[in-house]
DNA sequence: ATATGCAATCGTTAATCGACGATAGAAAAT
DNA sequence: ATTTTCTATCGTCGATTAACGATTGCATAT
């Protein structure tokens, strides 16, 4: 378990919360918490948004650690990153 | 009791959750939390940043509904605003 | 081998953010 | 009344973000 307090923690958890601070990506995150949709194009039909927003907007999401792709069969999918957004909520939560 | 779910929700969350996208107003918040500061000079000395920048900091999680400041006497003092901070936990929490 | 479909990346533009010093305002102390 | 102390606001600058269309890359299907 990481430090949940400290310099480092602050920037763990600005670092996720800034990832959480776009609607769209909110969004994004609550339809792969529901599995509402697990592919780009479903997200993209769901939003208005160019497809190359919606790309930037996972990626962002992947990078901060909330969000995993998969290559599971065929084609690229999305899922949570239990770990990651595990680790948003204790953080947010001690504050 | 507002909304958790709904694109409002999702504004309201992203909101929440850019205001603390900085590890500084992560920092501040934490000490307000712990009622280690309670006057912006408290917080300027604690952190590597110049007074307006500090300032400029605390308006955004006053603004986002953080944070509150009071007139409890001679002087301004800042403290959380748990409210805003119970909500930002519900929504997380939820996610 | 070629075509199709989906997602990532590139390049650009406008908008927003973060930081600072300087200045203003308000209250308390002298 | 003047000075001091503390906080807010202004103006500026560079960096970052959000958005898009266009293009590339990669699988699968034909």
């Amino acid at each position: 378990m990481q430090a949940l307090e400290g310099a480092e923690a602050d920037e763990n958890l600005a670092k996720l919360a800034k990832a959480l601070g776009h609607p769209a990506r909110v969004h994004i995150l609550r339809m792969l918490s529901r599995k509402e949709a697990r592919v780009c194009s479903q997200i993209v039909d769901e939003l208005p948004l160019a497809q190359s927003t919606v790309s930037e907007h996972l990626r962002i999401l992947k990078d901060a650690g909330l969000v995993r792709s998969t290559q599971d069969g065929p084609r690229v999918g999305y899922c949570i990153n239990f770990d990651g957004l595990r680790r948003l909520k204790a953080l947010v939560a001690i504050i």
